[in-house]
DNA sequence: TCACGTCAAGCAGAT
DNA sequence: ATCTGCTTGACGTGA
């Protein structure tokens, strides 16, 4: 079991995140950027390291542009020693990273154009992994897309799409039940016909869901993963007290935790924390785990 | 230097 | 028809 949190660190002064606007976007500026974003990515990773976090959701903004016909730049070729450069550190440090591409993402959009972008953009995703030179272990997490007024045409427009994709996309793409339109079941529906891994949220599913058991669905996310796709991932966030129903809780609160992981036991799988202090809750989450002698 | 409107991209639901 | 949430940071213009 592996605790991480995605994308941002508070406690460094870096951000993988730096970005430009279109309008401003130029070579030399765009390079700068990236430059900045995958050493503060190292940074990070770094951290981590010494705080045994070993589970990071890594920014889509970490090439700004990437799958834009604007991006004029190789960048797979150009940053090729700092990929390999992070990549050996995740790697010889025995983590694991994912990513979770945007709410513009839908493959199974009814929209040509939106299809077609897509596929660029997880594209993109893809090669940014694979130039890190990672197996297939560490994911791509989206939604199941839309509903467009009818969602088992919606379903069967995902489960075609998800066929024809290019392998290198298809070997990490995972979906990831939502908070308003595709819960845990119809997840497993579509798991059931194509073999998609499940990335279980466990607070979308506290929101949307048809009175099923945690129970009962567990065993099926668990064998979603096969045994390269390593073990199955979680979601994990908590209500923040006072603030509109499904909104993330700003820090952790560990008795909602403590029963999360109890409620899940005995399966093992690895924790994302989607909660907005980012590595101050990983690191009180993986401290309670010692406590209770799930983690050593 | 600072504030604040805006940023590549979609969808669904409310108004 | 238009706005807002999703979820939030960061850009960058204008003062």
């Amino acid at each position: 079991m592996k605790i991480g949190y995605p994308c941002i660190n508070y406690s460094l002064k870096c951000s993988p995140n730096k970005t430009l606007r279109l309008k401003n976007f130029n070579e030399k500026r765009v390079i700068e950027i990236i430059n900045n974003n995958l050493n503060c990515l190292l940074e990070i990773l770094n951290f981590n390291k010494n705080h045994e976090i070993f589970f990071f959701r890594i920014s889509s903004e970490t090439i700004p542009f990437a799958s834009h016909e604007i991006m004029n730049i190789n960048w797979r070729e150009y940053f090729k020693d700092s990929f390999l450069k992070i990549g050996e550190f995740i790697k010889n440090n025995n983590m694991r990273v994912s990513m979770h591409p945007d709410q513009f993402i839908l493959i199974n959009s009814i929209r040509e154009d939106v299809y077609i972008r897509s596929i660029k953009e997880l594209e993109y995703h893809a090669i940014f992994l694979d130039s890190l030179e990672l197996d297939e272990s560490h994911k791509i997490q989206i939604h199941v897309g839309g509903v467009y007024n009818n969602k088992n045409e919606s379903i069967e427009r995902f489960i075609i799409r998800y066929e024809k994709l290019p392998q290198l996309i298809k070997k990490r793409l995972v979906i990831e039940n939502d908070d308003k339109f595709y819960n845990i079941l119809d997840c497993i529906l579509i798991n059931k016909k194509i073999g998609i891994p499940i990335v279980f949220d466990y607070f979308h599913f506290n929101l949307n869901n048809l009175g099923e058991n945690l129970n009962d669905v567990l065993p099926y996310i668990i064998n979603s993963w096969n045994r390269k796709d390593g073990i199955a991932i979680f979601d994990y966030s908590s209500q923040e007290n006072g603030k509109k129903f499904g909104t993330h809780a700003n820090k952790i609160d560990l008795k909602d935790f403590e029963n999360f992981i109890k409620l899940t036991r005995p399966y093992d799988f690895d924790i994302m924390l989607e909660i907005k202090d980012k590595e101050k809750s990983a690191i009180k989450a993986i401290n309670h785990l010692k406590k209770l002698n799930i983690l050593n």
